[in-house]
DNA sequence: GTTGAACTTGACCATACGGTCAGGAATGAT
DNA sequence: ATCATTCCTGACCGTATGGTCAAGTTCAAC
């Protein structure tokens, strides 16, 4: 069967379907897990054959790493807010919004990513014991220079950061549940706003910046 | 091959290898998921031939339904110490510590349930439904009442409860994450310890009710 | 001691899965 | 127009999995 659309060159049409594929197996990884999932439901919900998924990508596991480091990459983005702040109000209250929008906007990439940290992390390990320690460390020297220098109250720098990822993530991976106790619907943008607005006054004035 | 101890009757080895099979399979659902997890590597883990399991429970599927029951109700377990608190200050500091307290012991009961809930519920949706939004109506309304009362800040209460859960649980959930930037070592006693404080001061000072 | 119910288990089965491959179709360079 | 390269895919394969079963063993009641 020849391709539908004409208009696209052969090197257009490979990005178009890497896209696809991991685009498919992003929502598929989320919702059954690395061991749930199966290559020919990531090739249904492309829309490929599943011979054409293992010609972009040879392993479910090469598949499914591609994936992770996807996630890992906008994860790390987040981080520009905190550095470019110019004090702990403004630095953890963008890194909250950040992080917040991404949980929105990416619930599925947050799933995999808990999934993946959940079950020891087989395939980003290294980057844990690299680029997020080192990211980790380089975050918790800010806080604790904010705190010596009276701008915020003396917090454990590294249990405010994970309390940052888990409040935040939290609204992705537990998005069913929220979703439910919401009465079955989604979040409203207001709701959203209401969400981001109560971790931000809950945490800042926790830590001291705000009232 | 006969039965290795003899002391015990029929009735005390249904209950122990009961116990045997679903505590074998807490931490085997926990480290691959349900489509990761296999019968057989649950009967290895619980030093059964597999066929065995299959008599006490059908299926995979009525296996991990009842950890994720026992999960659930230890989670409920929790929420007395809510109930019995006399203000905002005790209730809630006594839930985080309690919330904490069950990372440490079940790590691996935790990381099911948020498996389960991430994956959308499948086999608890009614719970989520049913007993969870009533407890959750329930304890929005205490501290609605507290608000009112003029003993803590007015924030949402459902972002707040939602933050209690996402903190607490986040110690067990991402242990892994925790430990591999605590330079590989879990953490030790005075750390947990350092741990809950950090999470009640902030939470505590963020809903106004110290300093 | 006999009997029936509860329990145990090795061997087995059907299915579904990840992955392969041969052969054809489309594309771009010359 | 030719040809090499890339892309596509139906059919296929070996394996591992959840689950079954029949034949046995243990145990408690009488």
């Amino acid at each position: 069967m020849p391709q539908t659309s004409r208009t696209n060159s052969k090197k257009e049409r490979r990005q178009e379907n890497e896209a696809l594929i991991l685009s498919a197996a992003e929502k598929v990884f989320a919702e059954a897990g690395f061991g749930g999932a199966t290559m020919q439901l990531i090739a249904d919900v492309a829309g490929l054959p599943k011979a054409n998924l293992h010609y972009y990508f040879p392993t479910k596991e090469s598949l499914y790493r591609q994936v992770v480091q996807n996630i890992f990459q906008i994860w790390l983005q987040a981080a520009d807010t905190f550095d470019q702040a110019e004090g702990p109000a403004e630095g953890i209250g963008a890194y909250i919004d950040a992080k917040m929008e991404i949980s929105r906007r990416h619930p599925a990439g947050s799933k995999v990513w808990a999934s993946e940290v959940m079950h020891r992390a087989p395939v980003i390990q290294d980057y844990l014991e690299t680029t997020l320690m080192e990211w980790t460390d380089g975050r918790a020297a800010i806080v604790q220079r904010w705190i010596e220098e009276g701008r915020m109250a003396p917090v454990n720098p590294h249990h405010l950061l994970y309390m940052l990822w888990a409040t935040t993530q939290h609204y992705a991976d537990f998005g069913h549940q929220i979703e439910t106790l919401n009465g079955g619907a989604p979040l409203s943008d207001a709701q959203w706003e209401e969400a981001k607005k109560s971790v931000k006054d809950i945490i800042l004035r926790g830590i001291g910046v705000i009232k």
